[in-house]
DNA sequence: GTCTATATAGTGATAGAC
DNA sequence: GTCTATCACTATATAGAC
């Protein structure tokens, strides 16, 4: 691995444990075991390096909902599917909802970076499409109850994500282990499925 | 106001608004209108300052769901009132849920400074055994189906926290107005309490 | 490409005058 | 109680040697 690849690597771990503010180009660089200097010969500027993990982060954070079903599953299992995608992704990064929120939160101007991004791009508008007609098709056969897609797909955030920002908050509240942290997770991932589904029936 | 509420005032507002790192003790003398070194002789250093503005609205979030039942309410009835109490403490407070997540998971010390004064709280035990009694009866009477009662109170959270956690990225990510904003929130607020009802049904 | 050295600016905190 | 002045520290960023 190149120089300049181990120190986006460790950036991005570092970013991801400690946030933006909280986070020094001098430890990024004693943590590669290079001078500091170097971190800002190959990316100028701390914001520069922050934007290149955070852009690369955001990328992964929604194609992960856009998991494909399989030829003959009906819309729950095809729903369900979907949800514990997403959730399985934030599982593989554990603080990545909380830093996307906290950069979002306090930033304004990468709140209008990403804007560009995600509205505009066509792709991710015809995820949102596709699945918004999927929706109302359910609604109209009566499968489930009239929901906006939107507020859906908020309800599935808002569920997703707390699991993974409470984990760390509830395991040291109560003293838990590792691994009761783990089955934590994975309670919560249940419970969400079961939630939304059954916040759909008619 | 004395100059000390003063700046307890000022620092609530500063660190609710950029949290914890990204507030200095300039700033926030400067915006009270007195010396750095003043703020530093009422609260001696910046951690002490923010842990009085922390613990004062970590009790405000915590008693906003004990909201008391009028006479006869039916559960649903009582249920959705205090879905509403503490989503209105939320609104007056828009920044709170976001500063208590990010202080708790980015920092270890607080999340163990807050374990007595939350878990080991006989008010806030009690509180909990309450709410359990009223759930646990509600499923025996058929009235809702099985669920265990911290897996609901996490879905309330998760999902009234998100509202306002996503409020301010979805205001300038889709370039709405203060108004619109103001829309969003009351739309989320009913959706989520719909959402909630709803999935308790049996 | 990698280093040392340094410019520049900001921080939290304290000492001491008034 | 409020101020000025200052200390010790850390940060980002850059210049220049090799």
């Amino acid at each position: 691995m190149t120089t300049e690849e181990q120190i986006l690597q460790t950036a991005t771990k570092l970013f991801l444990e400690k946030g933006f503010a909280m986070t020094s180009t001098t430890e990024i660089a004693k943590e590669v075991g290079c001078n500091q200097a170097l971190v800002h010969y190959y990316f100028r500027t701390k914001e520069n390096l922050f934007m290149q993990v955070f852009m690369q982060k955001i990328r992964l954070f929604i194609t992960a909902f856009t998991e494909k079903s399989a030829a003959n599953e009906d819309f729950f299992e095809r729903l369900e599917r979907r949800i514990c995608a997403h959730a399985n992704m934030m599982e593989q990064n554990p603080n990545l909802p909380f830093l996307i929120m906290n950069e979002l939160i306090l930033n304004k101007e990468r709140r209008c970076m990403i804007r560009d991004y995600i509205v505009e791009n066509p792709m991710i508008r015809n995820i949102y499409y596709e699945f918004d007609k999927e929706i109302k098709e359910e609604i109209a056969k009566g499968v489930i109850r009239q929901i906006d897609t939107l507020d859906f797909l908020l309800n599935v955030l808002s569920l997703n994500v707390f699991i993974f920002v409470s984990a760390p908050i509830y395991t040291d509240l109560l003293d838990r282990t590792d691994k009761e942290k783990q089955a934590y997770i994975s309670h919560r991932k249940e419970v969400v499925v079961k939630t939304l589904l059954n916040s759909l029936k008619p």
